[in-house]
DNA sequence: CATGAATGAGCTTTCATTCAT
DNA sequence: CATGAATGAAAGCTCATTCAT
């Protein structure tokens, strides 16, 4: 297990405290010294981390995304076959939505919003590349539809967020075979049909 | 054509100003000055027609939901068969995204966003009664997979939004091929398969 | 029974208004609109009768000190011997103070706070002449204190408010009885002693 | 001499600055922007020190009445007779009033206005229980009238507001010899006649 | 590195006053 | 006379940021 320096731990809380307060109240009503006191840190430790407020919530999503990335393909090979390949990654997107709630709400606030740079926000793009290799994989095969990749990623990743949204709001309730059919759901969208 | 009032005029003003600023720079970057400024009225006068900043932004999310569904089911009949009415209602939010591309932004925003109270987002849920109806019909008729409507939603209007960002990003270009094939990728999903 | 004209019964509700809330809220939080709702007219309408908010309250006031000379004096004469038409003056002055509570209350904040123009508070000291005359009488025939009329009021007249204010807050119930034995307080501490 | 720290320092000025603008201008006219400006301060200082304006004006408040209590019964001793004890507690009261000018006149506004909370009114009247229980002795001794305390107050404590005021506005000029004639008058208004 | 008191620009909101009707 | 929508200056208050310690 990774050692984690003081440093490192103070810029957690306040990666954690920034999450915690922009999901709940809106990054409009998340100051500065609200995120603060949270992380248990002065005001002015933040500006030894982080060159402001914009840098601060510019970082915090691109950790995210990272984060995001690595879990999607954790257990994904590109020498997988494409249907399969998908489900792995789709799957382990959904388990990052179930399990780092927090993270996930973030980030769609994030892309829904413009509260994050054009340039961080492209930025927070290029990770999602295997999944767009893939696709075009598929296409090639002619497994999947010939869409550009917004579409494939509108009809199978995005649709999670909204559903993790109303599992937030106590709307649903999410388990095994609700994952299930929403895999049939997003799969049966981007398949190429006979 | 309806003769607004002066009253009516400058109330409209606001809203415009309110979902414009809104969606440019944010919530939390749309001050009442800049707003009252762009809606060419003094500060003091928002509050004669507002509450709050809070009853503001909840008054322009209710509005722009029932223009939302108002075009939404402008050409649906409940007599239509269910594929039909399907696409019917699809397209017609497809096409309100697309011309009233700041409403459908800002609702975006909003949906995903925590600034409007609870009890607004509840209220704005209930227009979309109709297309929750057809759903019904179809899974009875055993056309539409036996999904929750979140789901279903999820999978076909709520992608929309995604594309509709891009799209203000200039990262693709919508035509009425794309939008083709953009409601079959919809249609595919929630489809029950034989 | 005096006729009051339309724009007599505004002035009237106007003043009534304005006393109603600056004893409930102070003058800070009187404000000229609720003062207008209060008073069932239009915020525009007062300055038909009063100039602005500085000269309604020093208006108020000065019409206020009149009612309450008038009543002060309506049965003294000043053919009355010294203790009598003192103790004349002074229950009819207690007696203003009981039934007339809200005016006493107004007059109790404007006499102990800059809220009132210098000249206008010393237009309204005017009204008070005849038990000063009385004083000085009783101060030739060496029946009262040889104080000046300051410390005489201060002593006669002034501890009525307090009583009146600790009456409004429910601190204390006031009698016949208990009048009774304020007067004579009154009267101990300016009577000569012999 | 007692050291204070530049936080005591700040809060003391700002407290000064306070009193300084409410005598002479009136709670309505004492922004925080002008209190900021007396006290050498920031406006967002203030807050540091203060939740908001009505707890800075209560605080005010509570740490005049609470001097005004030290020094009321700086020299008194229960042990000693109840003339003796009164005369030295109204005349130390008298002294504040006239040294302590500012404080004075600032609780002659807070006791005639609604501008403190009720219950900070309330605390402020603890302080005087010394003074109670003395009259509570003196009255179990046959030598104060038998009247409730707040007619004692109002006939003693209360007058020296009036004549406070008065001179303030130059009306009246105050010496030893005036001090010990009103003294007089307290005494005789509340003193038990044989 | 870390603090947190202090700043002051800027926020939301109020309110005395005006003026077209 | 009377209205009340509109104003805009100014109120109370917040908060990103700095800097002496």
């Amino acid at each position: 297990m990774e050692q984690l320096s003081k440093s490192e731990i103070k810029r957690n809380a306040l990666i954690k405290a920034t999450i915690c307060l922009v999901i709940n109240n809106g990054f409009h009503a998340a100051p500065m010294s609200k995120i603060a006191k949270m992380a248990n840190v002065s005001p002015g430790t933040i500006y030894l981390y982080f060159e402001n407020k914009q840098d601060l919530i510019n970082k915090v999503y691109l950790e995210i995304k990272a984060s995001f990335a690595k879990h999607a393909f954790k257990n994904y090979d590109p020498s997988m076959e494409v249907r399969e390949g998908f489900e792995n990654i789709w799957k382990q997107i959904a388990d990052f939505k179930l399990v780092q709630v927090e993270e996930a709400l973030f980030l769609s606030q994030c892309d829904n919003t413009p509260m994050i740079d054009e340039e961080s926000k492209k930025e927070g793009i290029k990770h999602l590349q295997p999944l767009i290799d893939l696709w075009k994989r598929g296409q090639e095969e002619g497994i999947i539809k010939e869409c550009c990749h917004y579409v494939l990623y509108a009809y199978t990743v995005y649709p999670l967020a909204f559903l993790m949204n109303a599992k937030q709001n106590k709307e649903i309730n999410i388990n095994k075979k609700y994952i299930q059919d929403a895999y049939l759901l997003a799969w049966d969208s981007i398949k190429q049909s006979k």
